[in-house]
DNA sequence: ACAAGGAGCGTACGACCGTACGCTCCGAGT
DNA sequence: ACTCGGAGCGTACGGTCGTACGCTCCTTGT
């Protein structure tokens, strides 16, 4: 019954260091042995820790999931009035297109494996259950689930354009999914 | 001098059965023997017809993204008044997001391949250009460059959600991105 | 002090990969 | 009829992959 000694710690290099690869070459470039050297762990680690490969990233996009969600509850928890929020979000859209490759590219790693498989599936909608559930904080549910995809979408865009939008596009876009009818600008 | 018996033919059916494949198994589970198999060519065709796996990818996501281009501005193309319009991009939003896994999870494959390698990034960016052309008959280029985000961002996640959202959401977010100031709904 | 058992790893195996290269054989020029 | 060149392919090579498995050595209980 001994007891593992640094367990954790190993298990957590690892995982880190699947993410960083996956950013830099993709799911298709990831392999177990890139793995190990990067997180500077014997090859034999690998399956010890994991059950496999699929499992390895499981866990790492569920990290990474839950990391992103956080950082958006954060902004968007910090926001006391509608307004504010308003503004939160827009923060956010240009935080998440800015120079930032790593979570740009990882996002789409996630969405392309959710396209194509349920398990996870569950992890970007649990990602987008808290987004919205963070927006109706501020703004009612049909309201919350427009502002969720609008958020996609300016983010997807603006990383991928030749030059990315400026703030105030984001700002009126915003703006237009939230204001009351009969509001002007 | 022999001229080549059918070429066309060949290279055709292997950029086909190479699309079809990455939707099954993605661009990590995509080999030239796989492709080779699917298509019914030998595997040295593969080495003949294309430089190697990345113009053969290069060249299938081109397809592809003409394709989907040509269905956009073909139902575009069709609307003569504003309010068609926005009809038209209800339809392309709900036929993106729709049961056809296909087309969403080879449009994943392509971001996530935009989003690391400019080469692909080309192809999105030709993509989203001639997008907003064609909304630009309709509407103006700011609110054109918000719809075309909102396009994405409702197909995305119309197509990642349990229960996905019903049209009459979809339609209400364009009307309130289209709406100018101080219409009512 | 000693036994023992499990945490953790080194290594080897079989599968699959991309690609190079030499052969075949058909069509055209004479 | 005969040559010949290039289109097109079969095959084999070197490399990388995931994973199983047996060994080591530390920790703990007595």
């Amino acid at each position: 019954m001994a007891t593992g000694r640094n367990d954790p710690e190993r298990r957590e290099r690892i995982i880190t260091a699947a993410l960083d690869l996956i950013a830099e070459e993709g799911v298709a470039g990831t392999s177990h042995r890139k793995v190990a050297a990067r997180a500077g762990v014997p090859l034999g680690s690998m399956t010890y820790h994991f059950g496999g490969m699929e499992e390895l990233l499981r866990e790492a996009f569920t990290r990474f999931s839950s990391g992103i969600v956080a950082v958006f509850e954060e902004h968007l928890g910090a926001a006391s009035t509608a307004d504010e929020a308003r503004t939160a979000v827009a923060d956010l859209v240009h935080h998440l297109s800015g120079g930032n490759q790593r979570e740009l590219v990882l996002t789409h790693e996630l969405y392309t494996l959710a396209a194509r498989e349920p398990a996870y599936r569950e992890l970007t909608r649990e990602w987008m259950r808290r987004s919205r559930v963070a927006l109706e904080r501020h703004f009612d549910p049909a309201t919350a689930r427009q502002l969720d995809a609008m958020i996609e979408g300016l983010s997807i865009h603006r990383a991928l354009e030749t030059e990315p939008h400026d703030r105030a596009l984001t700002v009126e876009a915003i703006a237009r999914i939230t204001r009351r009818d009969g509001e002007g600008s």
